[in-house]
DNA sequence: CCGATCTCAGCAATCGATTGCAGTCGCGGC
DNA sequence: GCCGCGACTGCAATCGATTGCTGAGATCGG
């Protein structure tokens, strides 16, 4: 198990540290012979290049931070999942850092990490994620931002908002809804604002009054839309609603519950995100789906193109519609 | 942004960097009024000690591997976010590492970890991975285990599985039940196992029948165990039922409600984790709770305890009632 | 006043790689 | 036969720290 360095392959191979490490990193410049037998010598020996060496000489390293606000958030968890897959099969090694929503965790991690010489970043921003402060830190001109909308500086990769409301909208309408309220909230607050504003406009397009349950953040959006919601007479009360995102659908059943209001028999509730948790929900969330995997494998593709091209690019996603039980036709 | 070195710090301080050095990491072996202005100088200019660098040459890093086998289960996301604190606090870096339950995976992970001079790593096993031969890989022996129950060569921490199904079973014959039956499985196969024992012990200890719903693994024991409750009579079937997790818990209740049965009117259903999400869960779920945020800082503890004292500790945590609204009196 | 002891800071080797520069060797052209 | 060129490879400096060893002063006792 002792360690083994480059200059032992070398040693034992018969040539210089610099062949040896040229063997390795570039093929081309070394004599094809020679570098087939440094690479059986190293393999023999149970050579591996020494990741922390060659990041202090190279001055980038492999390790990749991934900024969340908060991995118990199952969307979150997601997300990390196929980002350390994607990561991996390229070669990084993915660091997780959670910053509790806190602006200062956030620039303390990405400080941090570049202190470690990390290519970039990937960052899936809270609410108080300011992008322009963003600018100002360390490593902060190479990062990708995931699930944000706005258009910045930075490569972005989010989901269509416009079309999953659309989405959500025309299946709850073609159930017989008319009355379609909204809630928003928690987590991923950019997000929240552009579906709202979605949903706001598709209202006055389709001549629907839009009615917003809760705008409101912090952990009891749920409880309080719920609340609202029963205070309501029958005539003004929705039939369906449709949260920002899974969380907060989830949040919003289980306080109707609490209430005595059964999802879907008396009020249909549609989630946004997707989340395989979800089809183990009670009932089974019908939700608009995001495309979580691929945004982990283009954020990294983003990222590497950003480096090599300075290319500061924005994709946008297709969302599509997943309907499962916590939608039903409209109770009469 | 020019990265300062040890050199400017030492340069602009009149000192050696070997002073520097020092002043930093040895603070007894340098006098004091250096070592205020070296510090001094180090702050002005702005400078940090370069991570890479530092554990290059002492062969030790501050990146501490946690491996899970799912971060989408929200244990885990809860499990790794208290980890993360610990680790911060006390000056590592988490690196997460998922592996899809794989041995592979985690063996991987682990040397790769140890490359880069990882101090030790956490590993919370999935079903597959085996303790033997955890030991034979690098890195092996500077393990703690979380959430794990059989002794080991390695520290761990745990809950105690007897209390807790103790606990459980108390609350649910408290409330009038006498057919309480388990259903077991999916992630963290050993903890569910020493759950289950711990219910068949008590069970034939309080004479009661033992009702094992389910033990399989895979997702869809929910679905299986729902399947069997609800093609049972009305005289043999359970009024309550003790999952191994609130995962399954959560998938379980679920299912039942496809079928039409709803809890806790009809059925019972307690969980066994404490996951934050239960909160949100419809119906709210009981549970038993288990001081997950300990466990973080415990484990972290052991590991550093494992380091300078070579000890191998074995803590086993007590968890607690968490009631809500998956548990009601025995309907009759 | 001298030597022993102690405290502190400098020197230089080292961790394990990368890379610009220079040198070697073979070969073809004139 | 000499020179230039191309293809390799070796040399040594470098990345940014740590640390054993050495030596310079200061302190102290006799």
């Amino acid at each position: 198990m002792a360690e083994v360095s480059i200059d032992d392959v070398a040693a034992r191979a018969g040539v210089h540290r610099s062949t040896v490490s040229r063997a390795f990193s570039r093929p081309e410049a070394v004599n094809a012979a020679t570098r087939k037998h440094v690479l059986e010598v190293a393999e023999s020996l149970g050579y591996r290049v020494n990741p922390l060496a060659q990041a202090l000489r190279r001055r980038a390293s492999k390790l990749v931070p991934l900024i969340v606000p908060d991995i118990t958030n199952p969307f979150y968890g997601e997300l990390a999942r196929t980002m350390a897959a994607a990561a991996a099969d390229r070669g990084y090694q993915l660091v997780l850092c959670v910053t509790g929503g806190e602006v200062a965790q956030t620039n303390a991690y990405l400080t941090s990490l570049q202190e470690m010489y990390a290519p970039f970043g990937i960052v899936a921003p809270s609410t108080s994620v300011d992008l322009d402060e963003l600018q100002n830190v360390a490593l902060g001109s190479k990062v990708v931002v995931v699930d944000r909308v706005e258009q910045a500086q930075v490569p972005t990769v989010t989901v269509d908002s416009a079309e999953g409301i659309a989405l959500a909208v025309d299946h709850l309408r073609g159930l017989g809804h008319r009355r379609i309220a909204y809630v928003s909230g928690i987590s991923g607050a950019y997000t929240s604002r552009d579906r709202l504003a979605a949903y706001e406009g598709l209202a006055a397009e389709l001549d629907m009054p839009a009615m917003i349950l809760d705008a409101g953040t912090g952990p009891d959006v749920g409880e309080r839309a719920a609340e609202r919601l029963v205070r309501m007479t029958a005539e003004e009360r929705p039939t369906a609603v449709i949260a920002a995102n899974d969380m907060v659908a989830f949040d919003l059943i289980s306080a109707l519950g609490v209430r005595g209001v059964s999802v879907p028999s008396e009020v249909s509730v549609m989630g946004f995100d997707g989340l395989e948790f979800g089809a183990r929900f009670n009932p089974r969330l019908t939700t608009i789906r995001q495309p979580i995997a691929d945004m982990g494998v283009i954020a990294i593709d983003l990222a590497e193109k950003l480096l090599k091209d300075g290319e500061t690019a924005h994709v946008v996603l297709a969302p599509d519609l997943l309907i499962r039980d916590s939608t039903a036709e409209v109770p009469r």
